[in-house]
DNA sequence: TGCGTGACTGCCT
DNA sequence: CAGGCAGCCACGC
């Protein structure tokens, strides 16, 4: 596997790679997939390049709200790209995270890149 | 070589 | 019900 690499940001790059067209996922989604504090994927987000390939547009935070950055507002390409992708806002610019909110991972797909399962909430 | 920065979330008071 | 605090990885200068 690629992502022997002991750091957690290859692993949340790996896991943003996976959301699908027209869904999004939380940090916090993000971060117990790859077993990490939440804090730790706005990091590793944020270090990503507008050229990168992780649909890191995707991602919002847990009010279904566009990430606010450093300049103090949230990235209006981020809303843009999603728009485009079908996801819609909501009055208050939240994203119905009960429709377009990413189901996650297969759980083959945990195993098959050494993810931890058992980090996921499998309960019935 | 060491320190500060950087896209968040959940629990406690 | 709302606000504040703690968590702890990787990169640049």
């Amino acid at each position: 596997m690629s992502m022997r690499q002991k750091g957690n940001r290859q692993r949340i790059y790996c896991i943003a790679n996976l959301i699908p067209y027209g869904k999004v996922a939380t940090y916090g989604q993000i971060a117990k997939l790859a077993g990490c504090n939440p804090l730790f994927v706005g990091y590793a987000l944020a270090a990503l390049l507008d050229d990168s390939d992780t649909p890191w547009h995707r991602i919002v935070n847990r009010h279904g709200q566009v990430s606010i950055r450093n300049d103090g507002k949230p990235d209006a390409n981020q809303r843009i790209a999603l728009q485009q992708e079908g996801v819609c806002f909501n009055v208050h610019d939240r994203i119905d995270l009960t429709k377009h909110r990413w189901a996650g991972p297969t759980l083959d797909w945990l195993v098959e890149h050494g993810f931890d399962p058992i980090n996921q909430e499998g309960d019935t």
